[in-house]
DNA sequence: TCGTACGATACGAGAACCGTAACATCTATT
DNA sequence: AATAGATGTTACGGTTCTCGTATCGTACGA
């Protein structure tokens, strides 16, 4: 630990390359894995995998147009309907007019159903509970940190392909 | 642990909680987001969004037989035979004859497209570095720790849906 | 007032999902 | 050895999905 040399730079550098590494892979992984619970849960709800990932966005970016929907996640309008449909269907949201533009419809999250969601995701959330119940709360800040920095990544990345892929150039 | 001083604990116990709420919260958006991008690199390669989970799953737990990957994604064995036409005809997969049972297909993953599909990543990728460059190695290490964790429970808990979906009592 | 732009959905072609069945092969039992 | 049943994979088909295009109602600039 106190040497002297390059060494205990290499060293370090070679750590954190590795690390890096483990991190892109075992990031690969756990999106594969929650895509596959992701999976399960919307059959069991008779939804389509992007379904309640279009339901997210909804609660989360608060209620918006399917327009809206549309460009935030890279679907074709016409494929929004499909999936808002599902959704209507399942009581999982609702469909307003927009009182200041007859033309639009404002897609608004509905939370009666949110303790059956709660339910499908009782195994992975206690699972997480135990692992978390390992780290102090600075490391808890740490991780949450670097889950919200990921995702704004991802985020980019996203829009950064949609956008190229509409005008290639 | 100790506590004559309820004071500090509590407030380390609240801390905790919220960071606990903040990770969870974190984690279902990053799976959102990554499910999007990998929508937008799946259509790109004119495959579905499972299609490449799949191929995820081949390079990891190498060469395996459909049946296989099937009880491990827990998806149907017919549908895998779709996913597998599509995976094959894009040459991200070989399909092989097993030779110690001759009812049985082996998969095997090939890398000659491996680049390709990297240069899809690579907008994620460099903001990964980017961001990763903010951390000493024990807290990369950490990161990677907790990933490789939180994906390991993501498998647990998708086995167990498919488990109870299948028989359920 | 009129023409163009825009939001949402209907429609339809092609494709996907997955339950079932078919076929080949393996394995256990008599 | 012979047969019955289990297992692995894929073909088939009904229902459903996706998404390009067209349509219809509405907004807004000239």
């Amino acid at each position: 630990m106190t040497s002297t040399t390059t060494g205990e730079d290499a060293d370090a550098r070679r750590r954190r390359r590795r690390a890096g590494a483990d991190i892109k892979e075992s990031m690969r992984e756990l999106s594969v894995q929650l895509s596959l619970l992701n999976h399960q849960i919307s059959a069991s709800f008779e939804l389509r995998d992007t379904d309640f990932d279009c339901l997210d966005v909804i609660k989360r970016h608060g209620p918006l147009s399917p327009s809206a929907l549309a460009r935030r996640t890279g679907l074709h309008a016409a494929t929004l309907t499909g999936i808002l449909d599902r959704l209507e269907r399942g009581q999982w949201i609702a469909r307003e007019r927009d009182p200041d533009d007859r033309r639009a419809v404002i897609v608004r999250a509905r939370r009666e159903r949110n303790p059956e969601l709660f339910r499908k995701f009782a195994g992975m959330n206690s699972a997480m509970d135990g692992l978390l119940a390992d780290y102090d709360p600075d490391e808890l800040e740490l991780l949450a940190d670097f889950l919200r920095r990921t995702a704004d990544a991802g985020r980019a990345a996203t829009d950064a392909l949609v956008e190229g892929g509409r005008a290639p150039g």
